[in-house]
RNA sequence: GCUGCAGUAGCUCAGGGGUAGAGCACAUCCUUGGUAAGGAUGAGGUCGGGGGUUCAAUUCCCCCCUGCAGCUCCA
């Protein structure tokens, strides 16, 4: 007999070789219908595995709120899409077809190396014959052998029997959908619903190139994406978000409300309309009036520097195929794509006492990197932005205050902008590194203390640091809990030696100093992206390039509603007419399209009260108001960077 | 950089070997209106660029550019 331990905590005794069918039917019938695997000391398994010594025991039902469970659904779903590329696609070699289980878009794909080539097109026609394979309801069987047996069995497949020959362990499982021999099997190491007619909730969603496991050197595959769900209400779910992902799109968004464009004139860098530079001004604007209240001093760097300072700052050898260079009169340059060497220049150029650090230099300089074709992405991936770069020169025994320092300053500019959520990571000493343990142990003390002193839970990535010194990384969540890494506190000490950096301390003695890097918004391009996501275009007042729009109900109003757009923008309000010919629905319409956050609408009744009808963005009915009570209002809410 | 797919009016898209169409936006006129689309008329396109096949190419083929989805990268 053996005691099965539940996860309330009870436990129950069975016979030796029980199995996980026969456990969840002792304990209801009901559990034992919905049952699609078990954990069985936290690793997933078939239901129909014998469990051969005492163990803590879950019963996995279908839940979309249950990793384990969408992990068993999707690869078996994956596994129910292989067999219908194969009946559809003769000839066509599976290669890899893992479950996803963090990716918001995509729940499952499998790499095929298919005689043809398979288009979202084929898609509905794959999954035709997938529904086909599920009202067949054809159990999933497991059969082990030894790697030898396996071996023998793949001959000539070359995907699969690398396969074998990295897996783990010396049980080698294949799953047959059916008969042995007979019904379509693959190599697996599970577990699987019990039956093809488990995978219900399934949408098939792309088609992609992929290479052998990721070197472009070896077989083109194509990737099949697709996800599956526990239950009908999740895969609706997963409907609504891919619409939201798609409302939200900031490429879209740029557009339609005329803020920025792009163009093959200048690929990979953002065009900005009289709008959108609104919004560069006003994120300027913030994040100088920010740094200015933290003792920072803001300089400015030439963008094209000579070629020697980049093969003194290591650049040259590092970065090389991402920066633009040129020659001019037998000199060479390059287009700087970072400020840090800049800022070194200026303070090399002067004597440093310690009665000066920490120097805190600001730049919001504009870098070009010439990333390949394919990793361009709007603005979140761009080849040309602004950084709101800054570069601390400070004594080694000041880090970890000015590190406590930034800590507080990225909190307090993401909670701005509304993000709460913020994930931390430490990137410690790699494998290739420069500089002496010492000075690498001061580094990682500083941040970690710094850490510590803030009590901030942080994810540690050993071995992840610049090879020149630690860092730490933030992460921001959005409303639909996506993560983007915008700031980042970098310790550098290779640097200072490079271009031996130093201060002369209270002996009078030059003394090596340590230089933090830092970014807290990243790049305007990309920070401004994830921000218009997040807040699908319907920015804080604040920051939006129109803050109230006037619209004149009759042509009556033409001179009172045009008055009125003059007097709010000359109060400091960003304030346009809508004069148009139109009715009151239109202008109301377009307004909302438009995300304008007020909306005064002047009729006769208006103009004779004198008093303004408001409407909010978003059917809020502000009622009427005086217009210095609204005036007040909208400057209070800018004034304080009030969120929606 | 690699793979796949795409590029037709400002936007979203239809079409198709015989030099082009819709809706929205825009302009003008009618309407003078009360909180998410009033009506009419009109203007707008070397069909991404270059080459080839053809009597004829926007349509078929090749190359390039750009975009999208992935892969890879992400000091």
């Amino acid at each position: 007999m053996i005691t099965l331990t539940l996860p309330d905590g009870s436990t129950r005794t069975h016979p030796e070789g029980v199995t996980g069918r026969e456990l969840a039917a002792s304990l209801s019938a009901a559990l034992a219908r919905e049952a699609v695997a078990i954990k069985l000391n936290g690793r997933l398994m078939d239901l129909d595995r014998p469990i051969r010594e005492d163990a803590a025991v879950a019963i996995i039902t279908p839940r979309d709120d249950d990793a384990d469970a969408l992990y068993v659904i999707r690869h078996s779903c994956a596994h129910v899409m292989a067999e219908a590329v194969q009946r559809l696609y003769p000839g066509t070699r599976l290669v890899y077809g893992p479950p996803l289980l963090e990716d918001a878009k995509y729940g499952f794909y499998y790499d095929v190396d298919a005689p043809e080539a398979i288009t979202v097109d084929d898609l509905p026609r794959i999954a035709a014959e997938m529904e086909k394979i599920i009202a067949e309801d054809r159990p999933f069987g497991r059969r082990e052998m030894s790697r030898e047996e396996a071996l023998r069995c793949l001959v000539g497949d070359p995907y699969k029997t690398d396969n074998v020959t990295n897996a783990d362990g010396d049980v080698i499982s294949f799953y047959t959908q059916g008969v042995v021999g007979q019904d379509f099997e693959d190599l697996c190491m599970g577990p699987h619903v019990p039956s093809t007619g488990w995978v219900r909730h399934f949408k098939l969603q792309n088609v992609a190139g992929s290479y052998w496991k990721g070197d472009e050197n070896l077989s083109r595959l194509q990737r099949l994406y697709g996800n599956a769900f526990a239950t009908a209400a999740g895969l609706q779910a997963h409907d609504r978000l891919m619409a939201e992902l798609a409302r939200r799109d900031h490429r879209r968004i740029g557009r339609d409300l005329d803020w920025f464009s792009f163009h093959p004139e200048a690929p990979g860098h953002a065009f900005w309309h009289p709008r959108g530079t609104i919004l560069y001004q006003v994120l300027s604007d913030y994040i100088r009036a920010a740094c200015r209240a933290r003792g920072y001093e803001e300089v400015r760097t030439p963008t094209v520097l000579k070629r020697f300072l980049w093969e003194r700052s290591g650049h040259w050898d590092n970065y090389k195929d991402k920066m633009y260079h040129f020659e001019r009169e037998r000199e060479s340059y390059a287009v700087k794509p970072m400020n840090c060497p800049g800022s070194v220049v200026i303070f090399q150029a002067g004597h440093h006492s310690y009665r000066d650090l920490p120097r805190r230099w600001a730049e919001l300089g504009f870098v070009h990197r010439h990333e390949s074709g394919g990793e361009v992405q709007g603005l979140l991936r761009v080849r040309g932005f602004t950084q709101d770069d800054a570069h601390i020169y400070c004594a080694p025994d000041q880090v970890e205050d000015e590190a406590v320092t930034l800590i507080d300053f990225v909190f307090d500019v993401y909670r701005t902008f509304g993000f709460e959520n913020v994930h931390v990571e430490l990137s410690t000493r790699p494998e290739k590194h420069m500089g002496s343990a010492e000075h690498w142990d001061l580094s990682e003390r500083a941040l970690l203390g710094a850490l510590a002193r803030k009590k901030i839970d942080y994810k540690l990535n050993p071995g992840e640091g610049a090879f020149y010194g630690p860092k730490i990384d933030f992460h921001l969540t959005d409303c639909l809990n996506r993560r983007w890494q915008c700031g980042t506190i970098q310790v550098d000490f290779n640097f200072p030696e490079k271009f031996d950096l130093t201060y002369a301390d209270r002996d009078n003695q030059p003394k090596r100093l340590v230089m933090l890097h830092r970014t807290i918004l990243g790049s305007f391009e990309r920070f401004l992206g994830i921000l218009i996501e997040h807040y699908a275009g319907a920015l804080p007042v604040w920051l939006m390039p129109v803050q109230v729009r006037v619209a004149s109900l009759t042509e009556r109003q033409l001179g009172a509603a045009a008055a009125l757009a003059e007097r709010l923008s000359g109060a400091g309000v960003r304030a346009e007419a809508d004069l148009r010919n139109e009715k009151v629905g239109l202008k109301v319409r377009d307004a909302e399209r438009d995300k304008i956050p007020y909306l005064i609408v002047l009729g006769d009744r208006e103009v004779t009260s004198g008093m303004l009808a408001v409407r909010g963005r978003g059917r809020r009915d502000l009622g009427t108001m005086a217009p210095e009570a609204f005036l007040e209002h909208v400057r209070r809410e800018i004034a304080e960077q009030t969120l929606p």
